[in-house]
RNA sequence: GGCUCUGUAGCUUAAUGGAUAGAGCAUCUGACUACGGAUCAGAAGGUUGGAGGUUCGAGUCCUCCCAGAGUCACCA
């Protein structure tokens, strides 16, 4: 049986911070971010001033004060000791002094070790709050006019999505959000397994066990419905096969091939694949199948279409209720041809070679990879041929300078791979390329195993946070009043921000474990205390202006801050 | 075996090479007839898998080792 592996067939997946993929500018327009960046000039202003020398902006370090000293902003001042010729303490002494003296928001300062501490103005804090901190899209940058790319999610037709593809959704989602707030065009893309053997025994199945029912009939998502399908023919394969393992030429098969080390069942658990493409009549329907849809046969097109089209509409309604959307949709059946061309001026330029039987490679030992096969003797595509094609057809359509891959960690070397040719082939956006690599799901249980039913399904997933929530609010009276409605839309709210929050505080990088229980745990660091938090604070605020107060420059002025105000 | 990733309190985790490794859960002490209690304050809990090295300074960078995972297809 082919594996027919794809974006996220499996759950598979490790990774890079958002920080990692851009290079935030520091450069600012919000004064909370903008003071660190001035207090660097001012700093290297100074040591200039001081000293003589100028240290590279970067490479001055600005930290949040810990609460243990007196002050906001910390400059670390061993690294000037050098140009300086003095001790650290000197220099942040002289540093505080220069700066006291230079930049209106330094009140005041201290020297512990290397460390100077300044103390920011409470004027500062107070103009931030008011025209910052308030505003509607606090953190917004202004936008910088490039575009960036972000894949996520692009599922297979075949099934419905699960836990690992939630995941997958969560990191480009927010990618896609912190990529639009630091100033970027986002354009959101998946690129959908449609086509393939996979996709054929779902369509099998349904011919032969449906009896011509429809999502509409069944009052089936259609997702879930197809995917019984597919899961029917698996059954149908394994029970044919099972059958086939009895009969004379199964047991002869056996003789004769089997390793001496091998058992009858380790045997034939091996040899699946083999027979289900030389020997099992569902593996030649399945074939059969393919080969009339890659012919264009109008009927099995016409089916083929139908399948997909309710698996969309079920897609759909996962995505709506997660609250994400995609820009466009990329499919494989019409990019599964895609990249030859970009072969074959590769092999013109030199960056690829022929082999005797015709088969196109790509030698990348000098970059600490492999010899790669981008093109079959046969002339055919491999997966990573179409996946140079449709990396130009994405250039193409959007003009984007930056692609973000997000993918399981299982493909890791595969991207590794794509870069480094696209980097060969010259691509204008090759040095934009970013796979955000992202750990697998695991569950308390052990991982997620489609053949023994341990798969959590993302609709499943997101009824169950959602009724959590419920049974939550149950024991609580604060909605109440409201119409079912409305208590129903702050139920569904919190119970996927619990669910968002909890995938998304694990790096990507690592492997999680997804405790559904705990996940819907509202203490602690969940989305819904965040929630709660904000709730409460607006309450505040609500209260204050039904008071007659408003938060406005000159009612805070000269108001004198505690401590933790300011951080 | 080669390459890549991961390893931090009992558990889940954070930390652009900067100060005494920061949180949450659970545990233990307390507060309150409730500014939306889905609350708040506090305590205890660590040899950052191990050993070397670079550095004024290492959870972070380098080398080796241990444990786990992924990957090494004319599959996707």
């Amino acid at each position: 049986m082919a594996k027919g592996k794809t974006r996220v067939e499996t759950q598979n997946f490790a990774s890079l911070r958002p920080s990692k993929i851009i290079s935030l500018p520091l450069q600012t327009h919000t004064p909370r971010m903008n003071i660190i960046s001035l207090l660097q000039e001012k700093v290297a202003a100074g040591v200039l001033a001081l000293y003589g020398e100028s240290p590279a902006i970067n490479q001055i370090a600005i930290n949040k004060t810990r609460k243990e000293f007196e002050g906001d902003f910390t400059v670390v001042t061993f690294p000037f000791t050098r140009v300086a010729g003095k001790k650290p303490e000197e220099v942040g002494a002289e540093l505080g002094q220069y700066l006291q003296k230079e930049f209106q928001y330094v009140a005041g300062f201290n020297v512990v070790k290397g460390f100077l501490n300044l103390v920011i103005s409470d004027n500062f804090w107070l103009d931030f709050l008011v025209k910052d901190a308030l505003a509607l899209n606090y953190g917004q940058q202004p936008s910088n006019g490039r575009k960036v790319m972000v894949e996520y999610s692009s599922p297979n037709t075949n099934k419905p999505l699960h836990l690992g593809h939630i995941r997958n959704i969560l990191l480009g989602w927010s990618t896609s959000r912190i990529l639009e707030t630091a100033g970027y065009e986002v354009k959101r893309v998946q690129i959908v397994n449609d086509r393939g053997i996979a996709i054929c025994k779902s369509m099998l199945g349904w011919q032969r066990f449906a009896n011509d029912s429809t999502p509409a009939s069944t009052g089936t998502k259609g997702d879930h419905f197809v995917g019984q399908f597919y899961v029917a023919f698996e059954r149908a394969f394994q029970e044919e096969y099972r059958d086939w393992q009895q009969t004379a030429h199964g047991q002869s098969v056996f003789n004769d091939r089997q390793d001496k080390s091998q058992d009858e069942a380790a045997f034939f658990k091996a040899y699946k694949d083999a027979y289900f493409n030389v020997y099992s009549p569902l593996g030649a329907d399945a074939r059969d199948m393919l080969r009339r849809w890659e012919a264009g046969d109008t009927d099995t097109i016409a089916l083929w279409r139908k399948l997909n089209q309710w698996v969309y509409d079920g897609f759909d309604e996962t995505y709506r209720r997660l609250g994400v959307r995609f820009d466009k949709i990329y499919y494989e059946s019409d990019t599964y041809l895609l990249g030859k061309d970009l072969i074959q001026q590769g092999l013109e330029k030199g960056v690829f070679y022929r082999r005797d039987d015709g088969s196109v490679w790509i030698d990348l030992t000098d970059a600490k990879l492999d010899h790669k096969v981008v093109l079959r003797s046969d002339g055919t595509s491999v997966y990573i041929t179409q996946d140079i094609g449709t990396a130009r057809l994405r250039y193409d359509d959007f003009g984007v300078e930056k692609m973000v891959y997000v993918v399981g960690d299982e493909q890791n070397y595969h991207f590794q791979v794509l870069f480094e040719i696209m980097k060969r082939l010259g691509e204008p956006y090759a040095q934009g390329l970013h796979h955000l690599s992202y750990g697998m799901v695991d569950l308390p249980t052990g991982r997620m195993k489609s053949r023994e039913g341990t798969v959590v399904d993302a609709d499943d997933l997101v009824d169950e946070v959602i009724g959590e929530a419920r049974e939550g609010s149950k024991e609580r009276d604060a909605t109440a009043e409201l119409s079912t409605e409305e208590r129903e839309n702050i139920i569904r709210q919190i119970g996927l921000a619990a669910l968002k929050y909890f995938i998304i505080k694990v790096h990507p990088q690592k492997r999680m474990i997804f405790d559904p229980k705990e996940s819907v745990d509202l203490q602690g660091q969940t989305g819904p205390y965040i929630q709660n938090a904000y709730v409460r604070i607006q309450s505040v605020l609500r209260k204050a202006q039904e008071e007659g107060y408003a938060l406005t420059g000159n009612d805070v002025k000269g108001y004198a801050l505690h401590t933790d105000e300011k951080t």
